[in-house]
DNA sequence: GGAACCATTTTTGGTGCCAATCAAGCGACG
DNA sequence: CGTCGCTTGATTGGCACCAAAAATGGTTCC
C-alpha cells in the first residue's frame, strides 16, 4: 500500500447516496485483492484506505471487519489488518472444496438450463475463445470468470452457488496472472465447449467429469505456481 | 518494508490468548439464537445487548455486523438488526448443502479415524444413547451435537469442516426442540451406531449412505415443523 | 368512532478525540 | 562491536458525544 496515488479509479462519493458505504469499500478491497493489486500479506493501513477510497475511518474499520469475516483478511490485535496469506495446504483444501461444490452444482444445473440459457452460455464460451485468440490476458481472465459466473447462475440452489462464489473469492487469482501455459488455455477453451455440449446432451456424468477435470487442471497449475513461489522464498 | 517472519500459519479464531470482546458477544448471541432464546425475526436492540452482555456499544455494533456477515442476522438501515428469518425454500437449500458437504466429509474421514478416535466416537454415541434413555431433551441435544462435532473433527480438510459448521449454524435448531417423534430419536441412536460400525469396517459407501439417510430424515422433520408453523400462521 | 397529524421519546448511526500499543530509531552500556 | 533499553513517531482501538431517523403516544378533526 505504498505506490499508488492512482488518479483514475476513484469514484466521488459526495454525490452518491450515503447508504452502506463500508460495504462498497469492502468489495473494492476484495476486488483489488483478487486482482493481485494487494498481494497476500500486505498490511491494510486504515489511513491509506481512507484516502484511497475517500471514505471515513469508521467505514474503513467496518469494511476491514467484514473482510475478516469473509476470511479475506486477518486481524492482528494492535497491529492492524493484513491480506490473508494462505499456506499451500490451505489452498489445497480450498481447491478440494471447490471440486466438491462445483461437482454438486454440475449435478443440479439441468433444471434451469433451457434453450435460451444454453445459447447465452455458448455465446460466452465463444467470447472466451475469441479473447484467447486476440485479447489481453486481463480480458481473457474476465471472459473466463464471466462464463463460470453464468454457469453458476443456472444453479437452482442459491446457497450452494453463494458457497461456490465465497470459496472462489478466497483463492488468490494472482497466480493465474502468470498464466501457466498455452496448452492450459487451449484446454480451458475446449473444456468450456465440452460443458455446453454435455449440458445440451443432458449428460450428467459427462458434465461432472469435465468440470472436475477442469478444476483438477487448475489445481495442478496452483501447485506449479506454489513451487515457483517457494523456490524463490 | 513488510518483512515478516511468520507467513501464513494462523487461522485460529478461538485459541487467541485473549479473545476480543465483540467476538464473544457475537458468539453469545449466535448461541442464543441457536438455542431458540432469540427466535427468528427478533429485533436485536443495541441497548438490550449492551446491558445483557455487559459490554460497550461499539462492541455490540461490531458483533452485530459480524452476525450479518455470518448470515445469522440481517441489517435494516435505520431500523436495526434482526435475527435472520429463513424462508422454507432457503431451509431446503441449506439442508441440501448440508447433505452435499457432510457426504463429502464422510468420504474423506477415514485417514484420521484411528483406533483411539473410533473409541472416543463410540463413547459419544453411547453417551447419546444413555441420554436418550434418561436425560432431558436439552442433554440429548447436547450429546447429539457433541457426537457430530467429534465426527467432524476427523475430517482432514479443516476448510470443509468449517463450511459444515457454518452451514449448520445457519439452520435454526429451535424446531428440533419440539423433537418430532420417539421413533426419530431411536433411529438417530441407531444411525450413530451404524456410522461407527461403518467406520470400523472401512465401508465408505455404507457410511455415506447412513449419513445421507440421517440428514434426509432431519430434512423431513424440518418439513413437518414448517408445515406446523405455516398452518399456525 | 376512526383516521390523520403532530410532539415526544427511543433508538440508531456517525464523527471526532484521546488513550493504549507497537515498531523503528537512537544512544548508552557491557 | 553487539546488545539492551529508552524515546519517539505513527497507528490502532475504544469511548463519549451528537445528529438523524423511526416508533410511540396523544390530540384533533372529520
Amino acid at each position: 500500500m505504498t505506490a499508488d496515488a492512482t488518479p483514475g479509479l476513484n469514484l466521488d462519493r459526495g454525490s452518491l447516496p450515503r447508504q452502506q458505504d463500508w460495504r462498497m469499500v469492502a468489495d473494492q478491497v476484495a476486488s483489488d485483492v483478487q486482482a493481485g493489486l494487494l498481494p497476500p500479506g500486505t498490511w491494510l493501513k486504515q489511513i491509506d484506505l481512507e484516502t484511497r477510497y475517500g471514505c471515513s475511518r469508521s467505514d474503513v474499520r467496518r469494511a476491514l471487519d467484514e473482510l475478516v469475516a469473509r476470511r479475506l483478511a486477518q486481524h492482528v490485535l494492535n497491529r492492524g489488518y493484513r491480506v490473508f496469506e494462505l499456506a499451500p495446504d490451505q489452498i489445497a483444501h480450498l481447491l478440494e472444496m471447490r471440486v466438491i461444490l462445483e461437482a454438486a452444482v454440475a449435478d443440479r444445473i439441468y433444471d434451469k438450463a433451457d434453450e435460451a440459457a444454453l445459447n447465452r452460455l455458448e455465446a460466452m464460451a465463444d467470447r472466451f475463445e475469441e479473447r484467447v485468440l486476440n485479447g489481453t490476458l486481463l480480458e481473457q481472465h474476465a471472459a473466463n470468470i464471466e462464463f463460470h459466473m453464468a454457469l453458476l447462475d443456472l444453479c437452482p440452489n442459491p446457497e450452494l452457488a453463494q458457497a461456490v462464489r465465497d470459496t472462489r473469492s478466497r483463492l488468490p487469482t494472482a497466480l493465474v496472472y502468470q498464466w501457466p501455459t498455452r496448452g492450459w488455455i487451449d484446454q480451458s477453451v475446449r473444456d468450456h465447449a465440452s460443458m455446453v455440449a454435455a449440458l445440451r446432451a443432458r449428460d450428467r456424468d459427462a458434465l461432472r467429469a469435465v468440470v472436475v477435470g477442469h478444476l483438477r487442471r487448475a489445481e495442478r497449475a496452483y501447485g506449479r505456481s506454489d513451487a515457483r513461489l517457494s523456490r524463490r522464498a
